[in-house]
This record gives C-alpha cells, sequence and structure tokens, in this order.
DNA sequence: ATTGACCCTAAAGTTAACTTTAGGGTGTAG
DNA sequence: CTACACCCTAAAGTTAACTTTAGGGTCAAT
C-alpha cells in the first residue's frame, strides 16, 4: 500500500501523470484512505510501467487503452493484440519512410551548398525556391 | 494580380492557410484593393510554395521564418543557412534511429506472438507488462 | 505552532499548424 | 433581384499527453 508519490517515483512519471492516466481510465481508481489520499496496491506501478513500455514502442495512450481492454477481456484473442501491433509497426515504417526521404533530400542539398557566399546564392535557398517541382 | 484563392489553388494550401502565413509573418501582406481584398502580385504564390517545401522537408515554420529572414538579410551567409539545414538533418536522423529502435523493439515482439490463444498468454502483452527493464 | 513535504480538485495552459465558426460584405450571372 | 461563389475579421476549436495554476487540506517534525 503505497502513495501515489512513490507510485510515480518507482513508474518514472509525475505524479499528475498518474492522476491524468486515472481520469483517462488507463489504470484503475485506487481506494482512498480516510484523508482523501490515494491508496494504491503493490501492481499498481506496475500498470503505469505497462503505459510507459506501450508508449515507449509507439502506441498512444488510444492504443494503450484498448490493449488494456483486450488484456481484461477472457474472449480476446492474442490476434487482436497482434493485429494492433503490426498495424502500428507499419505505421512506424511509413513514418520511418517518410522521414528518411524527407532526411535524403535535405542532405543533399547540404551537400550542395559550400557554405559560402552570401544567402543570395545558397544552393539550399534556391532548392527550396525552385520553380520546378 | 491575383486574388487570395488562386494563390491557394496555385501553392496547393487553402486560403485560410495563405491568411494564416501572413499573419505569422511568414509572406508579405499584400496590398489591398478598393473592396478590401488582398491582392497578390505574380510571386506570391511562389512564397507560399517555398514555405510548403521547406515543410516537406521538415523544416518548421519557426524554421523557415528563420531562412526567410537569412534569405532576405544581405549580410547573411550561406552557411547560417547550411548550419541549419544541417542541425534539422540531425534531429531527422535522431528521429528516425529512435522510430526503428521502437518498430524493431515491436516487430519482434510480434514475431514471437503465433496469434493465438487468449490475450492472458499473449507474448505481445507479456513483454509489455514484463518486471525487468 | 509553524515549516515543509505531500496530498486533493477542477480548470486552464502548452505546442504546432492550421481549421472552424460566427457574422458579415462583394461581385456577377441569370 | 437574388443566388452563389468569394472575400473579410476575430476568436475559438483541434489533437496528444500532459503540465501548470489556483486554492486548499494533511501530517511528521521542530
Amino acid at each position: 500500500m503505497t502513495s501515489i508519490g512513490k507510485i510515480a517515483q518507482n513508474s518514472g512519471v509525475t505524479v499528475e501523470a498518474v492522476r491524468y492516466y486515472e481520469k483517462q481510465g488507463l489504470i484503475l481508481k485506487p481506494d482512498r484512505d480516510a484523508n482523501g489520499y490515494r491508496r494504491y496496491s503493490k501492481g499498481a506501478a506496475r500498470q503505469v510501467r505497462f503505459i510507459k513500455r506501450a508508449q515507449e514502442v509507439g502506441f498512444t495512450l488510444k492504443d494503450i487503452k484498448e490493449l488494456l481492454s483486450l488484456k481484461a477481456d477472457p474472449e480476446a484473442s492474442c490476434c487482436d493484440v497482434r493485429a494492433r501491433a503490426e498495424r502500428k509497426v507499419q505505421e512506424m515504417e511509413d513514418r520511418i519512410i517518410t522521414l528518411t526521404r524527407m532526411k535524403d533530400a535535405l542532405s543533399e542539398w547540404v551537400t550542395d551548398c559550400e557554405g559560402q557566399g552570401p544567402t543570395s546564392e545558397c544552393p539550399i535557398l534556391d532548392a527550396l525556391d525552385a520553380e520546378e517541382t
């Protein structure tokens, strides 16, 4: 039985974040003791860490809420979880491809640039300003 | 001399976006004709396309504003532009690395998952819930 | 008895880049 | 003359995931 402060500390988030997760229905509402303070069971920090770890691999809080529903649902299949994970992997691949394309375009222009002379003769600005696509 | 609608169309953004860029100081305030309508010179669409293209390679509007200052400044050197571009490339590389790491972790878990059985035995959920780091 | 560390709530603020809304003129084609 | 497309402004809304603020209780120690 610990306080919200300890839970936060043990899971590497702020106290406000823990309250926020509670409000969003991502963690169970804990009991309160006489003074109204939240009183958490030992496993609570683990729930928060689940959230954090899921975020770290790219899930949004909305995704995580779904994942938690599946986790809690005895009817749900592992397949459902897998499908979501695959979709997320795909999204991340797409983001990576886009970012890489952007980066490559920009770094090519950087290569063209000697870094000398006034901006009026800058190949980077020229590229951005070019008439064609 | 064209209307804001044409400018928007010719540069692939909305009318509201053009007005927004103006408010942010990214494009010059155009003259107005008798009825108060904005009246743009021919080159205005090009300014907007500069913005779009810069966004497409990863610059934020804030970055773009800086770039435009450099562009307009006869004292400024191409070197300043290049430095910003290099910084941006670095940022994008960092994002790509992070995203790739995330994606790899998740897709490894996906590989572990047969997609069968209840969620209580799902390797993906297990991985997210694991005790260690 | 007061300091300081914690706890509480509800509501507003943050960031980016727009979009939407509300309320209203303008110009022209039929 | 009346639709209808276009133009105007200012202000609020959008999204995500929190953080900050404002205003207050609680509790152990000094």
